[in-house]
DNA sequence: AACAAATTTTAGAACAGTTCTAAAGAAGGG
DNA sequence: CCCTTCTTTAGAACTGTTCTAAAATTTGTT
């Protein structure tokens, strides 16, 4: 994803109903600008754009990250460490953890094949499948 | 595994390195007894061990929990939710996590196939893999 | 059994990450 | 513009976990 204008930024957050307050513009430029997947967190994104933008609350990353989770413009990963990561490729991939330094590193799905998954319990279906690949120093 | 002994559970805390104080005795009868896999988090344990046994401090807990995932005897298993998941299974096998009543179900090793995985980034190597199969209700 | 040394437990403080609260501010529609 | 609704904010509150320093227990040695 290319450079966008704060008119795409704009019609995006209007398409997930979200209103486009100078807040939510600047968070959304610094995640969906430029081409390359980004795991963030709270705080992360939070220095990020008090170092650039307009003054926003920590309150208001935690509120913004989970509106744009539930509009399916970001993915929550399923992190180690206590912290809440989310990830703006929300195609369906996986991912490397290197657990010393807190770090994700994306795998393309058709790199991981899953050959065959047991049924879900009754009453309850498949919503999604992490594969989480650990790694240590050699 | 069936109920152990206190000996037989000093036995396996001696050849963890680890002095069989009444308290890691108690909480290894609770964790190890019966032949059902268990995922505890520091908490419940802390409530199970109060209602049956002797006082133990929470933070005894904890320290017994790290202690005896750093002796293989625990695996700490990636939760989602903020709280950190112990499973008495240390062997190789995946869960449904159904993320509504914060619940893990075990599945088998032989029951996902994982057919190729990617190479680990060099100086790197693979320590685990983890799938987690993502439940909602249908 | 008594002693000293080493380890462990403990209560409570401290900490990190996240959510909540209620008041002030900004956006959208007539 | 004005009114209603939604959003942001600072700071308090909360949850899960780790730390601290003192008291208690365990172990090895006599």
């Amino acid at each position: 994803m290319e450079k966008q204008t704060d008119m795409d930024v704009i019609d995006r957050l209007r398409a997930a109903k979200l209103r486009p307050t100078r807040q939510r513009v600047a968070l959304a430029h610094l995640l969906f600008d430029g081409d390359i997947d980004r795991h963030i967190t709270a705080e992360s994104l939070h220095e990020e754009v008090l170092a650039t933008g307009p003054r926003v609350s920590l309150a208001t990353v935690y509120n913004t990250l989970h509106q744009f989770t539930d509009a399916g413009l970001l993915r929550e990963i399923m992190a180690a460490s206590g912290k809440t990561y989310f990830d703006t490729n929300t195609a369906d991939h996986h991912h490397f953890l290197d657990a010393k330094n807190a770090t994700l590193i994306d795998i393309p799905e058709d790199q991981i094949a899953l050959a065959h998954l047991p049924e879900a319990p009754a009453g309850q279906r498949i919503a999604r499948v992490d594969v989480v690949i650990r790694l240590e120093d050699e």
